[in-house]
Parts: C-alpha cells; structure tokens; sequence
DNA sequence: GTGGTCTAGACCACC
DNA sequence: GTGGTCTAGACCACA
C-alpha cells in the first residue's frame, strides 16, 4: 500500500476505510480485519493501526467486541456520511469555490477539467 | 488571524498572498508588506513569515530587494495563477470527484448545497 | 448482558453472583447454575465464565464438586460480606471522598444527586 | 510518580491534571508543561504522554499552540468539571449506592466508616 | 525549543 | 487468537 506525505498514515487507512462503508463494500455490523492482520495488509506498524481503529471508534464508526475484534457498528454508514458530508460543506466546497472564483472557473467547467486532466495524467502514466 | 490546524501557518499565509495577488488587490511590481508588518498583522512569529517569504520567493512570485524590502515579481500573476490551477487540477479536483461520487452528489448539486451551507453558517454567526 | 467496558466480563459475572449472595437470592450451600448454563445466560463465552468460577473458588465463595456442579460454600455470605466491605472501604470511598471534594459535593447532598440522576436517566429510557 | 495497576498510566496522568483544574492550582488559559517536560516529572516515556494531552484536547480541555505548547482552554474548568460530575453521577454513585445497600450502609455511616478507614490505614503506614 | 508520527518490540489481560 | 498499553528511539515539520 503507497501512503501520501501530506497526511498522517493513520489518517489514510482510516479514510480507506470509511470508503469503503460508503461505497458498501463493508455492511454495518460486519466484522473488520484484525490490527494485526490490517497492519500486515497496509505494510505498517501494527500501533499506527491502533490509532486508526481508535480514532473510527470514538466516531462510533466501529466498536470492540473484547477478545474477538472490531465491527462496524449498526450506524455505521449513517456516521461516516455525516462526517464525510459535514467536512465536505464546511472545509472543501468552501476552498473549492474560493479557488474557482480566484482562477474564474464555472461550475460548468469542471467536468471538462477534471475528464482532460485524468486523461493527461493518464497517458502520462502509459508512457 | 485564525489558523487552520490541518495545514501550516506560513502555507496559509502564503495562499492568502497568493490571494492577494490572483485578486488583483496586489499588483506585480509591487512592494509587500515586510516580514515585521506581516508577523504583526497576522499575530505569528516572523521566523514563521521568513520561511513563507522564502516560499514565495522560491517559486519566482517575490522577489527581495536587500536593505529595501519584497516585491511581487512582475509575473506574479502567471506564476501564481498556473501555481494554483495545477494543483487544483491535480489534487483538489480529482479528491472533489472521489467524496462527491461517494456521498452521491452531483455537479448540478454543488450550488445548491454550497449556498445552503453558506446561508446555515452565516445565520449560525448571527446568533 | 451488557458489560460495561472499563472492567473485565468475568469480574463483573463474579460481581453479580456476589450480589446474589449478599441479597439473600442465592443462600449458602445451594447450587449455582453450571458453567455452561451461565454462559449462555450472560451471552459470554464459556471461559469466561470459567474464569469467573475459577476466581470466586479461589475466594473460597464457591466450591466445585466433581461431576455434580457448582456450590456456594457455607461461608459464601460471610465472605462475600468481608471481601465488598474491605474494597468499599478502602478503594471506593476514598476515591468518592476524593472526588466529592473537588466538585464541592457534601455527603448531605448525595442522596438529592442520587435522586435526582436516577429520574432523570429514567425519564430518558421513557422517551 | 508511582502509579496504579487498574488503571492506565495515560488517564492517570490525565486525571491528576483535571484535579490541578478543578482545585485551582491550574487556571484557565495557563501553559501547561510540555510533553518532554511532564514526560521527565513523571517518569514516564513521552509517548504516553502524548496520549494523555490527546485525549485532554478531544475533551476540549487543553488546546496546542502550534510549536509553543499546550494551554488550558478557556472553558477549562467548566469542562472538566461538567465531565467529572457526570461520570460521578452516571457511574460512581449509582455502584456506591448499590453497595451501600447490598451490605446495609446508610449515608450518616459514610463519614464515620471513612475516617475509620483512613485511621486504621494511616497507622499501618506509620508502623 | 515545540508537538506529531512512525517503527520495533515487548508484556499484559482477556476471550 | 484478540486488543491495550508502554518503552525506546527515531525523524520530521514547525515556531
């Protein structure tokens, strides 16, 4: 697994995460990976997934059943929409408009933008 | 001056020159404020506006006339303005495409749900 | 069962068989449910109750009798009594002083503080 | 510093700080020590007090000056005292309550038993 | 100097 | 097997 430099690993596995309740690939109630077995999956320190793990359950994202792991609780994805949405309206859409005005960017014009851009990026890539 | 605590001090402050530039309130040529006046203004350590000028004047927006004081450097505009656009196209964007298709959001959506979230926070201020 | 989950489940098992002793819902001598029959009940795995079984012969407030079951022993309700009183005394109610004086409570206002949570918690579970 | 067993180093730690908010000895807005600094007073690893200051600033009780140190919010004390009051009411009382009456002490005995206790306690160390 | 993060490895209680 | 905690030590960004 390839983590970003501008964010804490812990922090990405735990956005992986929630990814992954919200695309529904994980169902509430559903039993996760084991610390040790994420942090052998993800190439880290078992302790950098504790963090993870600690950091969702305070959310209430998942709790600890003692002695036989962590589940996603029955909220699951009620709470990680929430908190994806929240952070969303108040932190990036704010940037996000601020940043389009000052380079006089439409609406209209990001899927134009973004699609030449992945294009770009992408025969980049296959080169 | 309040901070965010996701990203640091002398970034933020250099986005808000950036600003400053891309807005037209400063113009290239120009001379800006020393890092004194800034430190001041903006309630920080000039050790952390040292490193924020240094930043700027890497990139080519600044330039420092010894014994005299920072100038925009007369292509501040285009250097800014191709500065932000990439890595609005290159990060911000791609990341915006990735939480709106999670959340289910759609291009059409953003207006609306900026506007209301604008309109909530402003009346929340006003109480 | 709920558990709470500052304290180990076989501490808490072995705490309400000790109040069944101390009520007078089980008397000295008689049969306690089995093992098994336990687990089942508290929803717990059986070596946790093992455990708790394990801990209270230990106490000497319980005995095993091969291939029969589980006994309270003949001095269940004495011991029981010694053992609570000792960590009431000198664990629980220090720490209670403790805390008291730092919220400025008085032992005159427990039972009102008392009360008063107790209606209050109740009406919510009403709701 | 000499700890307790049952509990973690880290809430130790934490608690002894809620208790210099709560008598006075620590005013709202003051520095606190820093993480290597309590680390050393402590004897304990800075790691585990790190955890201590996180946990402390979740709550809202301490706030981090980006390389400064950590301060006392404002809302300090109220904090602190609004989450010891509820714990204490919500969990120490009701069990202190449930004890009372499995071994029939009354409040008026609490003071007499209390300071029996600490007699009987203070003298052994005395020996 | 400050805090933040990560690794490596250990020990423990618990299920 | 599970998670929880702690230590020791390292590196980093930041003020």
């Amino acid at each position: 697994m390839e983590f970003r430099d501008n964010q804490a690993i812990y922090a990405q596995i735990a956005d992986l995460m929630c990814e992954n309740v919200l695309s529904g690939a994980w169902k509430p109630g559903e039993r996760i990976p084991s610390i040790r077995e994420t942090a052998e999956t993800s190439q880290v320190n078992p302790n950098t997934v504790v963090r993870t793990y600690g950091y969702l359950e305070e959310k209430g994202i998942i709790r600890n059943q003692r002695g036989v792991g962590f589940f996603l609780s029955d909220d699951a994805y009620e709470i990680t929409r929430k908190l994806k949405k929240e952070t969303f309206e108040s932190r990036e859409l704010p940037r996000m408009f601020r940043i389009m005005e000052l380079l006089s960017i439409g609406i209209d014009d990001l899927q134009v933008i973004y699609d030449a851009h992945r294009d770009a990026s992408g025969k980049e890539k296959a080169l």
